[in-house]
DNA sequence: ATTGCATATGCACCTGGTTGCATAATGTGC
DNA sequence: GCACATTATGCAACCAGGTGCATATGCAAT
């Protein structure tokens, strides 16, 4: 449960709305952790009742008010408090595993084309990510504070998106019946 | 929402009780899917009135009644429906990247001590899996069909638990000040 | 004798999260 | 002129899943 913590780190870095944390979810921190603009919403209203975040409504020309929340101290006491807290390991749950221990051999077409489908998802990502590790951090070794905890972060991802796209390439080495290999 | 087909797979291999299934989600598939017993004996009673699995009333002296479960043909159905499905790509919501980019220059021992943590988690974690990969397949050149695919999923297990293993200590690496260094 | 554990199932309640829809105003393209 | 996207928030309903508790029983240890 630590969507709490993910919008007070994004609005610490930059106070906004709703919407915005929404729009900057699709994004940065978005992949390690989505959320709808609904679910964001409820628990900015729950962090302000509880006073870990402050509210102004700024009136717009002709669009409805938009409402800046802003992280309180007691915003910034609730972090230092949760890191300190020993939380689960990360824990994968992978629907492509079970795929893989439910396939019978009359559904190994549709099984290699699902792995196929994963490994290129997971290299586009990779892409993306590492496109973002170029234009952001082109110089890794002189980083420190902020930028560098956004770096590891951002090499985390990088990490697992290698993994999964490995992953499924060696399935599909596996997988693939002699009579059909040196396709893709 | 793959719980259903988690179930479907574990009880073909062997058909069981809702008690059953939930020590078995200890161990094995439960690595990758975990579940408590509660939501297993709800997934378990909706899947038969779906139809998918067939139930048996076992008396036993003492105990409770069992009620052996075994996949029927809407089942075996269903898997294949649901492996023909394409899925989203497994997304790694990560806690723990969450606190790296929470954390400030105070609370900079206290997130050593949790990347420690989680690193150590991880490496236990790890050599369970090279465990069970020396002990049930020796001979991994030679695998085929279910044992096959078994041997793939844990491949998998083991490569995320080392990415996550590698990735705590390049974060802790980077992140413990020279004067610490040389320590663990 | 009594505590506690393993087997075996289940209810009631709560939380976290998604989906679909509604609202309200403005600008943009055809 | 009208459909449509963009900004901005929110309700109602639902789904998945977890926690705590209850129940029933036999067995082993203290």
């Amino acid at each position: 449960m630590a969507l709490e913590h993910a919008l007070l780190v994004s609005l610490d870095e930059r106070a906004g709305s709703g919407y915005e944390l929404a729009r900057r979810f699709d994004k940065s921190i978005g992949f390690f952790h989505s959320a709808t603009h609904q679910q964001i919403y409820r628990v900015l209203r729950r962090m302000e009742e509880r006073g870990w975040v402050t509210c102004e409504a700024v009136p717009q020309d002709g669009r409805p008010d938009k409402k800046i929340y802003t992280v309180a101290a007691a915003g910034h006491a609730e972090l230092d408090r949760w890191i300190a807290e020993p939380s689960e390991p990360d824990h994968l749950r992978s629907e492509l595993a079970v795929k893989i221990r439910a396939a019978r051999p009359s559904t190994m077409p549709e099984l290699r084309a699902e792995i196929t489908r994963h490994r290129d998802a997971h290299a586009a990502r990779l892409d993306v990510y590492r496109l973002i590790e170029k234009r952001d951090f082109p110089a890794p070794a002189s980083l420190s504070g902020s930028a560098l905890h956004q770096y590891l972060v951002l090499r985390g991802g990088i990490r697992v998106e290698e993994g999964f796209r490995d992953w499924c390439q060696d399935m599909l080495d596996a997988l693939t019946p002699p009579s059909e290999q040196e396709q893709s």
